[in-house]
DNA sequence: TAAATTCGTGCAATCGATTGCAGGCTTTAT
DNA sequence: ATAAAGCCTGCAATCGATTGCACGAATTTA
């Protein structure tokens, strides 16, 4: 790489020292130097094509204007949007994000996060699902500003943005029942992941208020195989246990349509299935996919407004905002098939 | 955030200069300082949580060891796998990557670029697919370390990542003409973009020696809806024109089976569809899509290896490297259906 | 044994910004 | 007219590392 210009270049040139030019280039401190050598500064740079360099003045500054997002795997489709709603806010605050993937491995979160201090970020966007709260203790013992995203966060010292899932799940439940459905799985994934152990906990309230028979089994991952896996077992014991199915999120419910059609099964007419999230592409699944559909891009934007604002100490911002979701129906809920 | 142990820290309690800390916690230097000094530095630095200030390490010799990563848009599903990829290979070289979404904007790239400058990233990994040459050469002139990847980079200055587009689309009107099909439609996306005006002309090309006849039409975008409009416009002034669509990406793909279905018309019995990429849940649409497999994780890797090669200034690489691609058959290409 | 190396460590400059302090020059107030 | 206040600008320290150079001590060589 060229070396590019600095202060001392432009100082030297406009014939100042450094400390006036970087005064002139400053909004905050530009009105302690005249106009009229602000504007011959400003020229000057221009002409010169100045432009700062981040890692110096993050030395000087002790800010790198620099945040740390920490997801589980960026090739699970509710996580890009959530970056690019982080990102909208952060780019245009001067921000810039540093993704990383933990693949749901403690030991990778570790060392991704040391490698992120080293890199003095001033934040983290914690995305990672785990409810195992050393983690997240640790953060905060050495003084790490974060937020929370889409995953629970009480008892824990850090603000968070959610989807409401409680009432995302309540209103699906309450779609089969309107449907007719009395005999409904939950298809659960691991309990160690927040927003799994979330929905279940709601599953379970709901439909007890609903009066449903419920069935629960636990995927041992948020994922296609995990699903169809659990899926298959459930159906090898029970093959005519429930009439509708309603799976921890899209990809679960992904599996539960291998599985189904593994065992000859159709979806709607014999067992309707519903996820959360509304993923991308969960509109051309076959069938369409009825799910819960949750704000991820939002809930970026909201997660880096509360970390930038936590950041430059801002008012206290509120420790937990809950996003409104909402059910779509397509094909994959239908009514309770006739014996 | 509280302000961490410095080298300074570490030299004080172990009664020593900075420097013999540096050099002793360096790998390449711990040689310069003696066994005894070393082990105990390194004791104290441990029991210190002693981690390096990567912002002051880069001051100092010009290096961020931070790769900025410029996609036109991260929930394009193509992208997450190429970005895993290079990120595997970064991390374990102690780089990091800063990715940034272009939404294929020329105006957002260069604020982007600046940004990524000012970061002093030291390289760049290129997938926006802008044919547009002005850009690169920019890079090239200010002296930028660079790697193309999934895109075209004839006449181009940098090195570049590619899939076999051109015998995957062999392959694929192979496989329809093998199937009886003989007049066939390209869906191309706008020829702004490297991979769809390279798609396009080896769709013509192949087209040609296996003796199709052929149509083609341009989408706006490589998206959803585009293929959509375009391929409703297509159908309303060509009801039977084709007995086979041959889209530019995965995304295309599914805007003709949107159009299709719209048109009362069954994929495979009326019309067989098929897309490129295999994008992410392509084997789950409805029906499964055909497509060609592109290696994107792969892509990923070798680009960043690429770069990383290019900045330590290792033995030049090969300038382009074509990473062979499959077809995928599934269920949206069938025979051509009898008259 | 003296000279020449080698070894281990410290000193201080450096990377490119930001910023407290000081001082010269205007401007305003008395 | 003179003191007080304010306005500009420069000097120099600082952020936390890396690294060329120097120098005394230890080791090798002749």
């Amino acid at each position: 790489m060229r070396s590019r210009t600095t202060l001392a270049d432009v100082a030297k040139r406009a014939g100042v020292n450094v400390s006036t030019v970087s005064r002139s280039l400053n909004q905050e401190t530009e009105g302690q130097v005249s106009k009229a050598t602000v504007k011959k500064i400003r020229k000057i740079a221009d002409e010169m094509a100045y432009s700062p360099n981040t890692v110096a003045r993050g030395l000087r500054t002790r800010k790198s204007m620099t945040i740390g997002v920490i997801v589980p795997d960026l090739t699970n489709p509710i996580f890009p949007p959530i970056v690019r709603g982080v990102d909208s806010i952060l780019f245009s605050r001067g921000y810039s994000a540093l993704v990383v993937n933990t693949d749901n491995n403690a030991e990778i979160e570790n060392a991704l996060f040391d490698s992120l201090m080293e890199r003095q970020v001033d934040g983290l966007i914690i995305a990672t699902g785990h409810t195992e709260r050393s983690m997240i203790a640790k953060y905060h013992n050495q003084g790490v500003k974060a937020v929370l995203v889409n995953r629970e966060a009480s008892g824990v010292p850090y603000p968070s943005v959610i989807g409401d899932d409680a009432a995302g799940i309540a209103a699906a439940l309450e779609h089969l029942a309107a449907l007719g459905h009395k005999k409904v799985l939950h298809l659960a994934g691991p309990t160690v992941l927040s927003t799994a152990s979330v929905r279940s906990n709601a599953f379970t309230n709901s439909a007890k208020r609903l009066g449903l028979i419920t069935k629960v089994v636990k995927a041992t991952a948020l994922s296609v195989s995990a699903g169809e896996i659990a899926m298959n077992k459930f159906l090898d014991a029970n093959p005519k246990g429930v009439t509708a199915v309603l799976a921890g999120n899209d990809l679960l419910a992904l599996g539960v349509f291998h599985a189904l059609r593994k065992h000859g099964l159709r979806t709607p007419q014999d067992i309707s299935v519903i996820g959360f999230n509304n993923m991308p592409f969960s509109e051309d699944f076959n069938p369409s996919l009825t799910t819960v559909s949750a704000p991820h891009f939002e809930m970026g934007v909201e997660s880096a407004r509360l970390l930038i604002n936590q950041i430059e100490g801002k008012v206290t911002s509120p420790r937990k905002i809950t996003l409104p979701v909402t059910l779509v129906i397509r094909e994959s809920s239908g009514p309770v098939p006739k014996r």
